[in-house]
DNA sequence: ATCCTATCCTGTAGGC
DNA sequence: TGCCTACAGGATAGGA
């Protein structure tokens, strides 16, 4: 559910929410979080308060004082809520009630339980295993083609497994990665090797367009995705293909088809997106280095 | 290296 | 109305 755009507006609300108070007291429900209950809050959270708060692909890092940092991730239900002052009733799948000196409150909500959280001391977390095998954030360090490319090259995956893997880019997950790829004009079906640089390049300013617009709308709610707030993020009302099964293409008018592709559905519209790419042009799209995507953006850095 | 399956969980939507 | 199945935004492990 939550990929980079919701957590990024997650952590956006929290830095203007919690950053600076001071943790009173943690209740946890014992329930077991991807594997581990996260007992050590109970004990470790007391007395600490927040500082920055940061994020790498979906991982969200609330650094605390002391030298700890609360890991986060909320897997596919996983959400935080904010309560300035906290309900009696505690709803059900709240698996963490952080209690401010202030008496306002920070609840984790997570149904499936896939999330995790947990403490890290804020000078180790570079070795933390989750955080260590990451590829670089896609905000932080927007993606080239070139860069795209290279990190592509002799891959045999499809192009939309790639963009699905948080060892090369952290933060895509099913949503954008299929309507990165459609507003790219890519198909999803495509060997990452024989991608070309100029769609490449396309695929790199597309990331960058779609991921920066999702975080402008506040993310997509599908179903699950709340805000700090407990607002539906607005992306929702964008979206090109995904979810979109049946339906016309909304810039071709072609039926859009789901297939599945690593066990998780994709959503691609066959005119816009051939199996086989159009021939480029003569005289370009050898090296791609000119050129930029469809729309002409440019990405930062390489 | 890649691909396929299974697993961790609960909620929901759709078919009958 | 209820029962049943399929599927869901993620990540990981094991085996072919």
């Amino acid at each position: 559910m939550p990929e980079l755009p919701e957590v990024e507006t997650v952590r956006r609300a929290l830095e203007g929410t919690v950053r600076g108070r001071t943790v009173a007291a943690c209740w946890i429900s014992g329930h077991a979080l991807r594997g581990e209950a996260p007992r050590a809050l109970v004990r470790g959270l007391p007395g600490r308060t927040i500082g920055t708060l940061r994020r790498h692909g979906k991982y969200l890092l609330v650094d605390l004082d002391a030298g700890w940092t609360l890991l986060s991730h909320l897997g596919m239900s996983g959400r935080w809520l904010f309560h300035e002052s906290p309900p009696m009733r505690v709803t059900p799948h709240v698996h963490v009630r952080v209690t401010f000196r202030d008496g306002s409150a920070l609840w984790y909500e997570d149904p499936r339980r896939f999330g995790i959280a947990r403490l890290v001391r804020t000078a180790k977390l570079g070795r933390d295993p989750s955080l260590a095998i990451l590829g670089p954030d896609p905000i932080m360090s927007p993606p080239t083609g070139p860069w795209f490319a290279a990190l592509a090259r002799g891959l045999r995956v499809n192009v939309k497994d790639f963009l699905l893997d948080q060892k090369k880019v952290a933060g895509i997950g099913n949503i954008y990665a299929s309507e990165i790829l459609h507003r790219a004009r890519v198909n999803p079906r495509r060997r990452t090797g024989a991608v070309r640089a100029a769609e490449w390049d396309a695929i790199a300013a597309e990331t960058n367009a779609v991921l920066g617009e999702a975080i402008a709308r506040m993310g997509t709610t599908f179903s699950m995705y709340r805000t700090l707030w407990n607002e539906p993020g607005q992306y929702g009302d964008q979206l090109l293909v995904y979810d979109r099964a049946d339906e016309p293409c909304r810039r071709c008018g072609a039926g859009i088809r789901r297939i599945v592709q690593g066990q998780r559905s994709t959503f691609f519209c066959p005119a816009c997106q051939p199996a086989r790419p159009a021939k480029p042009a003569a005289g370009v799209g050898r090296t791609g280095a000119g050129r930029t995507g469809a729309r002409g953006r440019t990405p930062k850095r390489a």
